[in-house]
RNA sequence: GGUCCCGUAGCUCAGUUGGAUAGAGCACCUGCCUUCUAAGCUGGCGGUCGUUGGUUCGAAUCCAACCGGGAUCACCA
């Protein structure tokens, strides 16, 4: 777990051990860094970093203003960025010389303050891992959305980051596809249909429920109790026989079990383009499923874990709080935690130099993977508590749970077209972009619709349950992806405008020589609006850190609405190309220019792109 | 029933290492386009932070109990 302190700006690095001297110099005591906490200053008080003093009053053995009036003093005067200070309380509000603030920006304005350099830690991530008996639906796009940001993010910030999914390609459910197709399909193909691969056999899925429960309604007409007629029926009996050739190896069951399965790729690989994802180790459960039997037996032989009178074998977990748990039936079949163990295990053979493993699996499988975990540390691997479940909350719908039995379901492919259209509605009606071509007003609206959706989703705090209220989503003003986007692509026009009306712009453009540069003569004195939008940039390094370890796109998200927000008040009252100063409209086409490239870099860690105009 | 998660404005969400008068967006009302893109910006309305107790200088934040919602506790995946 991170520490209070861990993601502290370059700010605080500078002032805590300045705080530390004080409290030496003033109270001859020590001071718990960590107990040292800066937070911004409220807008209604002076000052941009405000300290709370009131924990220190034990060790100071004063009253918090004079603690504070202390501290504060001893700051102005041994720390060279600390311009003023003020006390209300036991606050203690520290104002920062606007020499730091340009300093700052000047670095902005010359480097990628976004850079992290490599850590040397590789990573793999695991998200999507759909079944292939139907398409990817709005469920699977947090899944999707949330796993790409963090391998995003994660690379942003030195990782090495290694993209995975399993695909659950066998078992009862894809038999069920296969035999409703063989009675019902009449050779029905994605080429013939002109339906997408996924949809075709999603389809034949459906139609082997409908025909599954007709036969059970004969059934039970026909003297059978409900309970048994449900596992009775001629279609269920041929999908179980069907698994057991599988199991066989049946060369015309697995003849057509590929060609099944390969309509399905198609159909995710053309889903996966659109939402811009892509994986680098894919593991299929139909190579993977034999895997953690003999792990199982190893466990049993060194003692961790038991075998019951029946054959099975169990763990218990009573010592870690939680039950016992079956690995291994009684028959000696395995179980989906058998696979799972498996699966981590030829993971880590195959990466020998993976230092976490991040699954992103929605929370009802939050005790599974607990055990999982659990287990895994059992039988001994150090690599263990590198495993992390990346848990996240379901998706509602505003009349509640998505059920593909009652239709509610919300497709992945039509909720993005949606999308699309209605920022191609709104764009058409605006009519700025009328001298676009086809094509580009296609890719445009393709970058708002997705950056509308990708950025609903992955606005709110991933282990929360959210609700995905379609009306609501479609929106594309205020705290949203496009309101983002359209800061962006204001400030490029600016900046193309700029390119144009001062050719000699690169020489007037805030710089190493320009004069406001320096803290010893002549001190630019940022306005309000200025400082605010600069504070904002100083804090996205430490906020990206921050998201990378918590697995938290939605800090970054927030924090980048909180910046371009600043922005566009800044823009609405502070000229730039208007201003008449050369060396200010240099230092605000910088500070604009600076604006751009972090939220440029910062939405693509959350997989959104940013148009040039809008 | 056991375990875990959640409950903040009419709606959707921030804020939760304990700190100042709890913030945004949407919706509703209100101003601003002959001036750098109005997908924008102003102002207003709107709160018993589920309830009750506790811990302390201080609680939306920590603890306990209760109320309400959800998940999970399969020799399913």
């Amino acid at each position: 777990m991170p520490s209070p302190n861990m993601f502290q700006d370059r700010l605080q690095a500078i002032l805590l051990p300045a705080v530390q001297a004080a409290f030496q110099a003033n109270f001859q005591k020590e001071v718990d860094p960590k107990a040292v906490s800066f937070q911004p200053t409220r807008p209604e008080f002076e000052g941009d970093l405000t300290i709370n003093v009131f924990p220190f009053l034990k060790i100071s053995g004063k009253g918090p203003e004079q603690t504070a009036t202390a501290i504060g003093a001893y700051l102005q005067e041994h720390v060279e960025v600390v311009d003023r200070f003020n006390v209300v309380k036991g606050f203690l509000n520290i104002a920062i010389a606007d020499s730091y603030w340009l300093d700052f920006l000047r670095e902005a304005a010359e480097k990628d303050i976004l850079q992290f350099p490599s850590n040397g830690k590789q990573v793999m991530v695991e998200y999507a891992s759909p079944n292939t008996n139907k398409p990817l639906h709005l469920g699977h796009m947090r899944n999707i959305f949330l796993g790409d940001a963090v391998c995003r993010i994660l690379k942003a910030t030195g990782n090495e980051v290694i993209r995975a999914q399993v695909i659950n390609d066998r078992g009862i459910h894809i038999c069920k596809s296969m035999v409703a197709w063989q009675h019902y399909g009449n050779g029905e193909t994605p080429a013939s249909s002109g339906l997408k691969g996924d949809k075709l056999v999603g389809k034949y899925y459906v139609e082997f429920d409908k025909n599954h429960k007709l036969q059970i309604a004969e059934l039970v007409a026909a003297g059978t109790p409900g309970p048994e007629a449900e596992k009775k029926t001629p279609l269920i009996l041929e999908a179980q026989n069907m698994l057991r050739q599988w199991e066989a190896n049946d060369p015309e069951v697995r003849a057509l079990w590929s060609t099944m399965n390969g309509w399905v790729y198609d159909g995710f690989n053309t889903t996966y383009a659109r939402m811009g994802v892509g994986f680098d180790s894919v593991y299929h459960e139909s190579g993977t499923y034999l895997l953690g039997k003999q792990d199982i037996l190893d466990g049993l032989a060194k003692g961790v874990f038991f075998k019951k009178d029946d054959g099975s074998v169990w763990v218990d977990n009573a010592p870690e709080g939680l039950d016992e748990k079956v690995l291994l039936r009684g028959d000696g079949t395995s179980l989906y935690i058998t696979q799972d163990i498996g699966t981590a295990i030829q993971r880590f053979k195959e990466f020998p130099g993976l230092s976490q493993l991040i699954y992103t699996v929605g929370n009802e499988q939050d005790y599974h993977f607990k055990v999982l975990f659990i287990i895994l540390k059992k039988l001994g691997y150090s690599w263990a508590d590198g495993l992390h479940h990346l848990s996240y909350g379901m998706v509602d719908l505003p009349h509640g749970k998505m059920k593909s039995r009652e239709g509610t379901v919300v497709d992945a492919d039509d909720l993005m077209a949606e999308m699309v259209q209605e920022a191609r509605n709104t764009g058409e009606e605006l009519s700025k972009l009328d001298d676009l071509s086809g094509a580009e007003k296609d890719e445009l609206f393709e970058q708002i619709g997705m950056a509308a959706l990708k950025y609903f989703l992955l606005k709110v705090d991933p282990k929360k349950r959210m609700l995905f209220d379609p009306k609501a989503s479609i929106d594309l003003q205020g705290h949203t992806g496009p309101f983002i986007q359209y800061t962006h692509a204001r400030i490029r026009s600016l900046l193309r405008k700029a390119d144009t009306l001062f050719p000699a712009v690169e020489a007037t453009v805030f710089s190493e020589e320009a004069p406001m540069n320096t803290g010893t003569t002549d001190i630019y004195a940022l306005l309000p609006e200025e400082r605010n939008v600069i504070k904002l940039l100083h804090q996205m390094p430490a906020v990206l850190q921050e998201s990378a370890v918590k697995l938290d796109p939605a800090a970054l998200a927030n924090q980048t609405y909180e910046l371009v927000k600043a922005y566009n008040g800044f823009y609405q009252t502070v000229p730039v190309l208007k201003e008449e100063d050369a060396d200010k409209r240099g230092f605000r086409l910088s500070l604009s220019r600076a604006v751009a490239d972090v939220v440029k870099k910062v939405m693509d860690c959350l997989g959104i792109a940013v148009p040039e105009r809008m």
